[in-house]
DNA sequence: GTGGTCTAGACCACA
DNA sequence: GTGGTCTAGACCACG
């Protein structure tokens, strides 16, 4: 996963939305652990704090659970609401581009194409290395 | 324009953004004047010197120009950098949605739709009140 | 006179400096007037009030005075005074220039060099159109 | 270092101009960090916030690089522009003092003396104090 | 009235 | 501890 240590959406907010998005399209499934916090921080070159920080976002939205000394899994209905939370971001980050657009006064054309080669790039395979 | 304090983008940005995207889109013209350092804040319920940054960015990036006591100008040359920048910007959202998409899984039509969607919820009228 | 209306320095005490120079230079010798208030600041595009500004300024150094209905003139004891000030700010310029090139870390054959190059472009003429 | 707050050069340029010298001078190497915001502000009897404009620009210029938690780092291929940066501004300094002193009638003969007596009192040790 | 700088002090993200 | 953002309120330069 790329992490953009410069972009203005914290660290941690990155990592939650990327666990996120993983449960969401089934790469973790219901029981599995997720990555520890230790090995997550290695891979990122992150202080284990950040991830721990994500993990904790997690945990208190239901979508993974710690077991102490176990690590953390994924739980049951937590899918769900990972799911749920990870359509709604990709909505809102549609909705911003096209008012953004529509703001700097381009055409539903333009908008249209923007939107298509946003496609194209999106190809870019960013599913997590396990 | 909408403020959103709760966005982990910071507020002068947002600002920014903002009338970056208004030049972009010809509601400033070069050779006017865009809303002052006060009115702005007073507009936006925020602090001058919030307002001060975000036109400090754009001076820096050269859409608008200070004159001490007269105002802040909208610079003859300046606007087709803003335009570039306001289109990356729709760009990487756009961008940024279709990777978010196919990281959690969504199908091409799902993603599809929730562009259009967007283009629907984009349609609120986001003009600047001069 | 160049006016740099984007310098730190406020365009009052620029237009100050110059009459001061010009008053030690002999340009305006002790008796004469100097431009009328409207006149600089039309010649500058300059608010008469900064005009205002530098002659009052110079009125409290004592190099001018001011005779209501006559104009300003160049008192004969100002003169020293004016000449004084102009040197020492060209003093202050060349230690300034000189501390900061050592800080920066040049050789002093280098300082140097910079002070030849600054001589040879300081010969544009920069005399008062009168 | 020496803070003028009566200059009408501002302070957070002051600080800027100093860490970009020391940087031009090899005093911060690249990797090095600079010191902190507070224990700046404290040494300078500054307000934190003003540092760190200074801060800002040097990151905007490329000179050091931000790491939040970290500190501030001095760039690999920032020393250039720094090292670029000083020297113009030393030379726009000498230029300055050049004009200033032709334009007070100073012959080159004492222009030139002006510069030594400069060179001179240059030989204050301006170096921070790490 | 305009923009520009500075302070004091708060809260947040990150190590 | 680090940097980053924001507020409230001050004073200055300019028109």
């Amino acid at each position: 996963m790329p992490i953009d240590a410069t972009s203005p959406v914290p660290v941690f907010m990155q990592i939650a939305d990327h666990i996120r998005r993983s449960v969401a399209a089934g790469v973790y499934k219901p029981g599995d652990t997720i990555p520890s916090l230790r090995a997550m921080a290695l891979e990122l070159v992150v202080n284990p704090n950040t991830v721990q920080r994500a993990y904790e976002e997690l945990e208190r939205e239901g979508v993974i659970q710690s077991r102490r000394g176990l690590g953390m899994f994924v739980t049951q209905d937590g899918v769900a609401g990972a799911r749920a939370r990870s359509l709604a971001a990709v909505q809102a980050a549609f909705t911003h581009g096209a008012r953004a657009a529509r703001a700097a006064g381009m055409s539903p054309e333009d908008t249209r194409a923007a939107f298509e080669r946003a496609c194209s790039d999106g190809q870019i395979d960013t599913r997590v290395q396990p």
